[in-house]
DNA sequence: TAGCGATGTGTAATAATATAACATATTGTT
DNA sequence: AACAATATGTTATATTATTACACATCGCTA
């Protein structure tokens, strides 16, 4: 577990200090991009770091409605476009869902495991997965781009 | 291109052939399971093997309507469920989507390789890829019960 | 072979997820 | 203050998927 590429925060930790820190990151990233990370988009930001688990973009409008009138789904999808243009945020395909990215200070692939018990996702950037998926791809002479990569399964806790 | 972990078919090949053949594997492995494959799962199942690209529900459902009347969306959903749970077609998540499993006659993992700009996908079983996949999860804890890894980028014939 | 339970399909309605198109507001710059 | 660029509001609609219930078919067995 000491490995540095496993990025996985400890499963007890200050949630209030993390978000913190996740929207302090963001605030740096965004500044020196001259990319603006306004109050509505750093907003959704703080609630998609309210949990560990992956959000839906329904969700995230749920919460948004009561502070902003009725909020409309482009609202948030427009913030969520944002944020993971700039990696402050993934998308979770096979959750249709969102979640903050563990280090959005630092360009990486991810890798994401998906606890189907309580929901966590972590986030991992294991650079032995991304060899071995580049191999592959060398061997069919496929050229990457992008890259989704989800376990799913029980996470330590879970089991 | 002569690892055996590698199935991905030649890029020229007789397509007609390798619908039948896909079909003729489904019969048998129904058969061996005593599970029915239907007329209509039957249909959809050569319907997804139309191409190799991946399909969407609906663009069955478009196909399959001339000839049932008008297809419900369940018909279709259902279909395809049946023909995941029997391992003959696989959903790509990142284009909810789905495809023929390459080989459907065995268990095994699998990885796709979706080109963006034909919309081929490839899949293959690379156990290094599986394997680093396994180490990832050990160090986590985690327990994997689905892996879903989707490539995207060109294949060797877009590029 | 008629009857029964299990499985499969038809059908209508609706839920869940996401985008298009255009109007208005805000921001930063001249 | 005027303007262009960017961001947000708003309405409508597209896309993807499921629920619920009715009806049909299959395979077994009494």
């Amino acid at each position: 577990m000491t490995d540095p590429s496993i990025h996985a925060r400890p499963v007890k930790h200050n949630h209030a200090r993390c978000v913190r820190d996740a929207l302090d990151i963001a605030e740096q990233v965004c500044a020196r991009r001259a990319a603006r990370l306004t109050k509505l988009r750093r907003r959704v930001l703080e609630l998609v770091w309210r949990s560990h688990k992956a959000i839906k973009a329904y969700e995230i409008l749920d919460q948004l409605a009561p502070e902003i009138g009725v909020a409309q789904p482009p609202t948030v999808y427009r913030a969520l476009e944002f944020l993971m243009a700039h990696g402050l945020v993934h998308r979770v395909d096979s959750l249709n869902a969102f979640v903050g990215c563990a280090d959005a200070a630092h360009r990486h692939d991810a890798q994401f495991f998906i606890c189907d018990s309580c929901g966590t996702v972590s986030e991992i950037d294991d650079v032995t997965i991304g060899q071995a998926v580049s191999r592959g791809a060398k061997r069919l002479g496929f050229e990457v781009e992008r890259r989704m990569i989800e376990l799913h399964g029980r996470c330590g806790v879970c089991q």
